[in-house]
DNA sequence: TCTGGGGTCCTAGGACCC
DNA sequence: TCTGGGGTCCTAGGACCC
């Protein structure tokens, strides 16, 4: 038997809103919520005021207004955002080199090897808790657990600003009575299909049969019944041992819907572009392109993908091909959003093409990269964007971003 | 007055090759 | 003339996470 390991889940509260009402002493203890600056954006994140008022992620603006009259909007501000996860992960690889960013605010610890060092897993919380709060004013949630999946749930059993530990010899009471949708990878259409197995808590997860689950789910159900005895052997993935990147995408949601075929290709192009940027920062290219359009209904979308004889990351090379794509398709409605994803990837080699053109072509797009790079998204960018009313409005960063490695998005 | 954007993983069915 | 099966790649769609 291996000794069980000490694995710490710290998660940021309110991450957006807490870093803006630092960054302004005029939004403190009051109602804010952080959106995109867009004319269709939604609540990011919004301050415990707020929540305590009803404001949800995910509201738009007008839905926030209405569960609290009194709502500051704050457009997000995601330089803030990510320079803050970064300097936080850096005060984590103080305690453990194995440090692995679940997303902009929330990352896992493994302290095994550090507990001889720095006494107790209580006493790494105790000084991280300090040093955030001491550093940029934020609070933040611990779960001290022996795997991940404990981790994350005893970080969110309190808070804001808690501590909540999980000893080995307590899984098994503390999972008894634990609803099955606490657990992190049990959605909402999972609930709902255990729940008509009469399956409601983690206890009656762990004692279900295996083959009744996999008769039902297939392979997950061996991996639902672990998770409800609180099983989780997924080792903390430290900075630069993540695995390759799977895909590159970008989708945006436009000011307002659109027919015009020269608008679509229009914003089709700067996708592309955003895209194969982003592609070429990772040095990877893909072989097949995915366009998805969401129809001005909303509900209704569609989303097709091709996939070419050879890998391209060249901006107009995937234009090309989404732009094929749409041209397979009769558009029924005005187009709400339009997305492009590269996958079926593979890193780049640096080989200098073969002919002279593609060669001025590669140093145009390297030039065009860098200029980019230094003065903001699309200050350089492909001749026919540029009278274009329709653009991509600032975003706010997705919580999915990552503070290290290859699985950044763009800063804007 | 409507409802964002970034990913990963899994399944199912079909084409194609050996 | 009729019988396969494994492996890989492809498209489409859905669940899940932040």
């Amino acid at each position: 038997m291996t000794e069980h390991r000490t694995v710490l889940h710290v998660d940021q509260n309110a991450f957006f809103a807490s870093v803006e009402q630092q960054a302004n002493p005029a939004l403190r203890g009051k109602p804010i919520a952080v959106v995109g600056g867009h004319g269709r954006t939604v609540i990011t994140t919004s301050s415990y005021e707020a929540r305590a008022k009803g404001v949800k992620t995910g509201m738009a603006i007008w839905e926030g207004k209405r569960a609290c009259p009194e709502l500051i909007i704050v457009v997000g501000d995601n330089k803030k955002y990510t320079y803050t996860s970064t300097r936080i992960n850096e005060i984590f690889r103080d305690y453990t080199p194995e440090v692995e960013a679940f997303s902009i605010d929330e990352s896992w610890l493994d302290v095994t090897h550090s507990l001889s060092i720095f006494g107790s897993a209580v006493t790494i919380a105790h000084l991280i808790k300090a040093r955030i709060y001491h550093s940029f004013g934020l609070r933040c949630s611990i779960g001290i657990a022996p795997n991940k999946l404990l981790a994350k749930l005893a970080s969110d059993l309190q808070k804001p600003d808690g501590l909540t530990i999980i000893e080995p010899e307590n899984v098994s009471r503390v999972l008894e009575r634990m609803p099955i949708q606490e657990l992190c990878g049990i959605g909402k259409k999972m609930q709902r299909a255990l729940n008509m197995m009469s399956i409601y808590t983690c206890g009656e997860l762990g004692r279900c049969e295996e083959e009744r689950l996999s008769r039902k789910f297939g392979i997950v159900g061996k991996r639902l019944k672990e998770m409800g005895q609180g099983i989780d052997n997924s080792p903390v993935v430290q900075y630069g041992q993540e695995d390759d990147v799977k895909s590159v995408g970008h989708s945006s949601t436009l000011e307002k819907d659109i027919s015009d075929p020269v608008e679509i290709q229009r914003f089709l192009l700067q996708l592309s572009e955003m895209v194969g940027s982003r592609a070429r920062r990772y040095e990877v290219s893909g072989k097949t392109i995915h366009l998805y359009v969401r129809y001005a209904d909303f509900f209704s979308s569609w989303g097709k993908q091709t996939t070419l004889k050879s890998h391209i990351n060249q901006s107009d090379d995937i234009y090309r091909a989404a732009l094929s794509i749409l041209n397979t398709v009769e558009l029924e409605q005005p187009v709400r959003l339009l997305g492009i994803s590269l996958s079926n990837l593979k890193h780049q080699d640096e080989q200098l093409p073969l002919f002279i053109e593609d060669r001025k072509k590669l140093e145009a797009t390297k030039a065009m990269d860098s200029v980019n790079a230094r003065f903001g998204k699309m200050a350089v960018t492909f001749g026919s964007l540029l009278p274009g009313k329709e653009r991509a409005g600032s975003h706010v960063i997705p919580p999915s971003w990552r503070p290290d490695g290859v699985k950044n998005i763009d800063v804007q």
